[in-house]
DNA sequence: CGCGCCGTTGACTGGCCAGTCAACCTGGCG
DNA sequence: CGCCAGGTTGACTGGCCAGTCAACGGCGCG
């Protein structure tokens, strides 16, 4: 089965082939659940090569996570650079994951099932650029913070992971099925999240 | 190896024993990467009495899993019947869940890392209960913006997932070291993540 | 036209490990 | 004291699967 609609027989990028057939059978079974065999399969491609093209099969994964990641890594450094409102960067920060779903799902799904909380094997691999993204973050908040923008009550590392948490938490709702998605909640997410983190939850806000 | 602090010889809870050795090991190694071997050894049992009282190696992580979860949610449900701000509700859950990570913070982890975000495993098993606690803790939310405490710029059930991944990537900042945990860290985090979503991180917050 | 390079193939293997099972205690009871 | 029940033991097996490797083919070049 596995109705593969990519262009069969194109010579040029079987190893391209090979990684975009991985991200839907990981989204599909999980990483340990499924065999090598499966995305050679997916991929219409013989066993061995994917063996001429990596490694490992752990190689595999790291390639998609590092691939990804790397792009949001260079778009938060570049906003972190920019002279605009904390506010709107973590926005566009939003926007930039929810979009990324919404553009591939299964390629997050899979970077946030299998590696951004994976505690005993991708995630300890990649700590170093997950934690990149958490400081850019940080970074982001200290700022606001020092220029009066934000508050003072929070430390900004701290801030930094309940406004990714707060993100993750909605793609994992999207990915379980337990938020409703779709064009419409996508756009409805970028503001929604960020006008929670910012804005607060409470009606009459005052300092205390 | 596995110098185990149990009791041993206490024939009276074999099966606890088990349990909590295997806590330990899936933390430790992940529950993909143990062998069950390492669960009899880390329990001080041989192998064969692993399979006495649980019918796989699966039943084990759902025992762990529901045993702790059961809690959570008889702590919101009986919230959730009170009669108390819903900024207090919110601050009762997180220091509840903070505290389960203090008094045992590689059953936390295990939940987490093993069980909340594995959409192909366990996840989708206890998908019931997991949705129950985001279906509770956006009934709080509803409550609150029904009687004007809280803005209603936002939907329960997005304010749900917000709140619970704000305090999950927190616990996972302290799995991953990547935030300082500690008593004085554990203390600060409560208050920290209930003043993040509903008093928000803007300086001047006014209604639009 | 022949040769060799390299992308490609897929059968095979070595190791690992979940789960089984027959035998072995031990303690309680008649 | 002998016998049974049920907790306890750990060697064993059956299946699975990551990774290997020898062979294949087709394309370009001399």
């Amino acid at each position: 089965m596995a109705a593969t609609p990519t262009p069969r027989g194109s010579a040029v990028e079987k190893r391209r082939m090979i990684l975009d057939a991985a991200v839907r059978v990981f989204a599909r079974q999980g990483f340990n659940q499924c065999r090598v065999s499966d995305i050679a399969d997916e991929a219409g491609v013989a066993y061995g090569l994917v063996y001429h093209y990596f490694r490992s099969k752990d190689e595999v994964l790291d390639t998609l996570f590092l691939e990804r990641w790397n792009v949001l890594l260079d778009v938060i450094r570049e906003l972190d650079v920019e002279e605009r409102p904390a506010r709107e960067k973590l926005l566009a920060i939003t926007s930039f994951i929810v979009d990324s779903y919404r553009h591939d799902p299964d390629l997050m799904k899979v970077i946030i099932v299998e590696v951004t909380r994976a505690a005993n094997s991708f995630g300890q691999t990649h700590l170093v650029q997950i934690r990149e993204a958490y400081g850019l973050i940080a970074e982001i908040v200290a700022k606001a913070q020092e220029d009066g923008t934000f508050k003072t009550t929070v430390t900004p590392e701290f801030a930094a992971m309940a406004f990714y948490g707060a993100i993750e938490q909605v793609l994992t709702g999207w990915i379980f099925d337990v938020l409703p998605s779709g064009e419409v909640e996508f756009e409805q997410a970028k503001t929604f999240v960020v006008e929670t983190i910012c804005g607060g939850l409470d009606a009459e806000a005052a300092a205390a």
